[in-house]
RNA sequence: UCCUGCUUAGCUCAGUUGGUUAGAGCAUCUGACUGUUAAUCAGAGGGUCUCAGGUUCAAGUCCUGAAGCAGGAGCCA
């Protein structure tokens, strides 16, 4: 095909009068001879001037919003006031038409939860298109802020047998007839005779595996596809996201909330020296959108101010016991406004409270640490009051849990005592427990959720948009 | 999975105490206009009122059930 130039590099450059060809997607045909076209490389559409006197009525007609086109002219200061730059069309090739009597995007206001329905299509709207811009800055940002750490990037498997995480309930892989499975004497499924010769499931995390490269490698991080098959109804839950899963060794609890807050920060930062105009863009959809609620549910800051605040300031870190000291003294609790009241230590935090602690009284990310051992995962290091473990959660404003992690138990019998009383099979983890039996070490990590960070850098209300092909119960279209 | 609410034109919605031919805006189509910015103006077409039962002389409207969607909760990232 011709060469083409893109929209985003014609618009940010100084020069005009040259000519070009582009070729993208028509978003508005106006007074039969303004077509703003769109090609994805930026939420600005170039503004093509056709002359309607010398175009052949036909090819106008077929114009239409949805239509991919390729227009060779020359680019000149624009007459009119809403762009700096148009082209004035020589040549109009329509390479697909587009029916505007079927096409479902209209020029006009849609709703998230139609555009849903019709994510095949929804890449075509600005919201679609800045999201996934910005998605893919910050996926790169992740790679770069390890990358340039020297950390390796490990690819744990998808498939896996062990269903000891304990993380939630999972997807199971399997070839064997469902309706005719082979059957052990008591009536159970034989699974030495699937695939794998035993049974398997889709991952639900890969910290452990990322553990055992961490043993050898020092520094590693996963970022992979990820399944839970919770019965989840959420804005904050997918059945199928990304996670990212850093494992370091010789880290302990405080390294590892450092690593994690300057990745955040990093990824923000990078988001908005990136991605500055669809970040506006955004901003201004969300405050549409907050004017919409009523006064006392309107969050304070805006998009860029809040990324700019959470980019700017420390995380605030206290420990579970601190946090529950606040929480008790709080006014919703003494007031008895929570729906969970906050008495006894030991008890899990609940959104509501998490949100008070983020939201109203420290106005800032905060960085939960030294959880009940009750309430937290085997593999985390306790501490010595026997009581709580090296556990951090990272909460964000809006989102909730963005971060979980900790510093790991190394010390064989400790792990080995928490997994009999986790009921937790130490024979079938040998693998993992044998990075303790030979030559163990201090070491730590956690897991971000991918989408989370997209939902917040975004603005975006339902994790389910920020994703391009959303995973979740009673739903697997496209 | 639980709680609450919703489901009417392509989209967003209105629809009175159950009553005769179910409306609007936008979109689409036709025409006019031609430096427009979600163009404007005039006209036209477009409906299995989510589905299945039930109550009633009569159901978009009331009742029961199902499905889907949304928000909140739990689980978590």
């Amino acid at each position: 095909m011709a060469k083409r130039t893109k929209i985003k590099d014609i618009l940010a450059s100084e020069q005009h009068d040259y000519q070009t060809t582009v070729m993208g997607w028509v978003r508005t045909f106006r007074n039969n001879q303004f077509i703003a076209l769109n090609d994805g490389s930026t939420n600005a559409n170039l503004q093509i001037v056709v002359d309607f006197n010398t175009m052949e009525e036909a090819t106008l007609k077929r114009i239409t919003t949805g239509a991919a086109l390729s227009i060779s002219g020359k680019i000149v200061p624009s007459q009119g006031k809403g762009q700096k730059y148009e082209m004035i069309c020589e040549q109009l090739e329509i390479l697909g038409d587009c029916d505007a009597e079927k096409f479902p995007l209209q020029p006009k206001k849609h709703s998230l939860e139609f555009l849903r329905e019709i994510a095949h299509l929804r890449f075509r709207t600005n919201t679609f298109g800045a999201i996934n811009r910005v998605r893919n800055t910050l996926s790169y940002a992740i790679h770069e802020y390890f990358q340039s750490r020297g950390f390796v990037y490990l690819h744990t498997p998808v498939i896996t047998a062990s269903d000891a995480e304990g993380a939630g309930q999972m997807f199971s892989v399997s070839i064997l007839d469902k309706n005719n499975p082979p059957r052990n004497e008591d009536g159970s499924i034989n699974y030495k005779e699937d695939f794998f010769g035993r049974a398997t499931n889709l991952t639900v995390s890969g910290q452990l595996e990322a553990e055992l490269g961490a043993m050898a490698l020092s520094e590693v991080y996963t970022f992979g596809p990820t399944f839970r098959a919770e019965n989840s109804n959420t804005t904050r839950h997918l059945a199928e996201f990304w996670m990212i899963e850093p494992e370091v060794a010789f880290n302990d609890l405080n390294d590892n909330m450092d690593l994690a807050e300057g990745l955040l920060k990093f990824c923000i930062e990078q988001a908005m020296s990136k991605n500055a105009d669809d970040l506006a863009f955004l901003d201004q959809r969300l405050a549409e959108e907050e004017k919409q609620k009523p006064m006392n549910e309107r969050s304070e800051m805006g998009l860029l101010e809040s990324l700019q605040f959470v980019a700017n300031n420390e995380f605030v870190r206290l420990t579970y016991t601190e946090a529950i000291d606040i929480l008790r003294e709080s006014t919703p609790n003494k007031k008895k406004k929570f729906a969970y009241p906050v008495d006894a230590w030991g008890v899990d935090l609940q959104s509501e409270h998490e949100r008070y602690l983020v939201e109203k009284h420290f106005k800032r990310p905060v960085i939960l640490t030294d959880y009940p051992k009750d309430i937290k995962a085997f593999y985390m290091r306790m501490n010595v009051d026997g009581k709580t473990v090296r556990a951090m959660d990272i909460l964000f404003p809006g989102i909730g849990e963005i971060v979980g992690g900790s510093q790991r138990e190394e010390r064989l019998h400790l792990l080995e005592q928490r997994m009999e009383e986790m009921h937790i099979p130490t024979e079938e983890m040998y693998w993992y427990l044998d990075t303790r039996r030979f030559g163990t070490c201090p070491h730590a990590g956690f897991g971000l959720g991918f989408e989370r960070l997209v939902l917040f850098v975004t603005g975006m209300g339902n994790i389910r948009d920020v994703i391009p092909f959303p995973r979740y119960p009673k739903n697997a279209a496209f």
